[in-house]
DNA sequence: CCCGCTATTTTTAGCCT
DNA sequence: AAGGCTAAAAATAGCGG
């Protein structure tokens, strides 16, 4: 799926235009929303445009009308700085794009010798895999089973934080996991790590997961449940 | 570390709201210059903070002059429709946090089938240690490196987009991935599912995962991979 | 057209300097 | 305090119902 990047320019298409001024314009008021609650200062936006006959506004009409009153009753005031208009934003977008270009070189090489260590680590395993890789996939599956019912069971909290003990009738998923066997409490953080960060690996802001640590290298004499070949 | 969620609400400390003030300023003012830029409106923003003596504005003093004069000019605007006020915001937060508890309900439920699931599988592999278990398990090893080296290849072609087979010095991730032996075509989309969704559960608007809260009952006896001791 | 979905992009909280 | 960084949260483009 193509979630194209926002170009900022007029959108052309008419349809095209429309949706976006919705998600937009609702989001924009948001913002403002939130700015105003959170900072806790005076703020309005009004918005005309051909999709509405009204214009619309936040917080309301009466606040836009107070905020525009304090607006214009403030004496003095040089209109050529702190105005923050198009010309200012055009050079914000240039800056930052070039900011990118440099960045962008940086993570190339950064990419390039993390794959090379990459398949020399992918060679490693799975030639080898058969044996010590096993160790590890049981107690990382059971390790999975723990995250799984300590979420249900955040969640189950959360849901129902007042009411205590509510759920006694089903097979809570604490009772379901009370029965597993855990064989070690030791923990295996890297792990976890290698599985789950996998994926931010490869493209936000360089380097997640740094193959050069040596933490995720268990081999299966100490840790988890000890498989015995028969 | 610990980027909190967004709780709508004041900001009590001084030097936080001021951050945010700043932070969130910048990118409201974007987010009104975007929408007017891509989808050709008039629109104007006020905001007036003891953060600065001068109002700050979008898109210029005049602009907003402007604006405010269209706005003005507007008859007979029912002044009741149409505006985006605070209430209506919470009322969208409200909505949202709802439909979330709905989804996340379902999603546990989901949750607690693929965990028994996964536990029989667990289990019964590794009481007989069979050979069919390994080859599961060979078979899931071997999706992921295959899906690492999926990855791994987009990024060559991330990297070197325009030089077509740049890399044949090195043994390609492809190429370790063809020397593996896969044990099964057979789906295990489940058990990916189970690997690979399982942290995205956790979500905005006050269903988050509170890390505070202490997990419970896990003792460690009983089901899971029942492994042999020697 | 409008709504919901989700992959992707964009914003931002909390740290750090 | 002012800016940079990064992971998490939020917004949203494009799609499908």
């Amino acid at each position: 799926m193509t979630r194209k990047k926002v170009t900022l320019a007029y959108i052309p298409n008419d349809s095209e235009r429309k949706a976006s001024f919705k998600k937009r314009k609702k989001g924009m008021m948001k913002k403002v929303n939130e700015l105003s609650t959170l900072c806790g200062v005076d703020a309005c936006a009004i918005v005309l445009s051909p999709y509405s006959h009204d214009p619309e506004v936040w917080p309301s009409p009466l606040g836009v009308q107070r905020v525009i009153a304090k607006f214009k009753n403030l004496p003095d005031w040089d209109q050529g700085r702190k105005m923050a208009n198009q010309e200012s934003f055009t050079k914000e977008r240039i800056r930052k794009t070039e900011e990118k270009l440099r960045k962008q070189h940086k993570e190339n090489q950064h990419k390039e010798m993390t794959n090379v260590m990459f398949q020399c680590l992918a060679g490693e395993w799975s030639r080898s895999f058969s044996f010590y890789g096993l160790n590890e996939m049981g107690w990382f599956v059971d390790q999975n089973i723990r995250e799984i019912a300590r979420r249900i069971n955040s969640l189950k909290e959360e849901i129902l934080p007042h009411q205590g003990m509510t759920m006694r009738h089903g097979m809570s998923s604490a009772e379901i996991v009370a029965d597993t066997q855990i064989a070690s409490e030791m923990p295996m953080n890297a792990m976890q790590n290698y599985q789950w960060n996998m994926q931010p690996t490869v493209s936000p802001y360089g380097l997640g997961w740094d193959p050069t640590i040596p933490s995720y290298g268990y081999n299966s004499n100490s840790i988890g449940p000890n498989f015995t070949y028969p």
